[in-house]
DNA sequence: AAACAAACGGACCAGACTTGTCCGTTTCCA
DNA sequence: TGGAAACGGACAAGTCTGGTCCGTTTGTTT
């Protein structure tokens, strides 16, 4: 008996569901919450996912596939900096899309996870230390550090309270991270 | 009929505990939890503020009484560029501090506290724009964008699950969103 | 087309947490 | 030392969460 057509396309809704709503509240969001958003009952969630560790190993792996390939596309510009700045962006991005997640998801997702991480943990280690290689990015930061500040354009809310303008926000952020983070001083000024 | 000590002393232990709760949970934190904080029973927490949200009002008037002393000794530095990030560094440690009520401000505490608002935006945009004037600071950006990014240290979390070790990584993205910010090219590379 | 099982949905239960009240007890001050 | 002001925390009511269960729908097979 194959799998039924209606249950490998709940699957799938499930699954974007938990991703937005991972994204967008956190990894403790609750199952109620993604059924809501995936448009099924709860029951279909719990059917599909009994330990909450299983879909949140589902979600992690989703986002980490991505950025492993974009890490492998920034190793494969000749540019170290173009590289270096291509994979930064993505991370940072990642990161805003996801705040709430930020720090735990080592906690989760058991040992395939992991190993993900792990992965995408070494590739990132060797596009930055690249780019300092080739003298573009300052050698000031360890890998570590700069990987840390990816997380800086996840929050542009101020305690004045303008309007967040996240699109903006970010590109914003970016710009005059990378613009620190260049060892020369070729920027628009 | 003065106040009584016993009242006076619970006063400001509430106060205090209120700040604390919101700096860590957010402007939605519980009253049971700042009573707890506090060491008082809820209902002295309710007899103090019978309405939520003028023990709002009295926390952000709080913090932005900090940041306007902050603003005026800003202005009164006669290097610009030291002003400025004597104040750029307060406000993003400030909001840092403050995750969680980033962007609701406005929303909450009354015309008293829009008007402490409205003050300390005005000497921010002097500030800013005075460092901007002298040649220090990048003119690129408008001084809302500029104070937009004192948003960007809240958050040190990456996709990754490094720890995130705040003090340092406070730091950490100051240093470079002030090189970034920076027009001249000095800085340590 | 019929019949059977897989999959579905959401009502439902129990437990945790929140708001807000109320009253017996404690604490200050005159 | 008497009495009022202030206190504390138990308590009621409502909300939200994790998780189950069963009557109904839907896909597939013959």
């Amino acid at each position: 008996m194959p799998v039924r057509a209606d249950a490998q396309r709940n699957a799938a809704r499930v699954l974007a569901a938990a991703r937005r709503a991972v994204a967008s509240t956190g990894l403790d969001v609750s199952y109620h919450e993604i059924a809501r958003e995936a448009g099924v009952g709860v029951g279909t969630v719990y059917r599909r996912y009994p330990e909450r560790d299983q879909l949140m190993a589902a979600v992690l792996s989703d986002i980490l596939t991505e950025l492993i390939d974009t890490a492998h596309q920034a190793l494969d510009c000749d540019d170290a900096w173009e590289g270096f700045s291509l994979l930064f962006t993505s991370l940072a991005l990642r990161t805003a899309q996801n705040v709430g997640l930020s720090g735990s998801l080592d906690q989760h997702g058991g040992p395939a996870v992991a190993q993900q991480r792990h992965e995408l943990l070494d590739l990132t280690r060797r596009v930055i230390e690249r780019a300092q290689n080739q003298g573009r990015l300052r050698r000031d930061l360890a890998w570590q550090d700069v990987l840390r500040l990816t997380g800086a354009p996840a929050v542009q809310g101020c305690v004045l309270g303008l309007e967040p303008d996240p699109a903006h926000g970010h590109h914003l952020v970016l710009t005059v991270l990378l613009d620190g983070l260049q060892t020369d001083g070729a920027k628009v000024a």
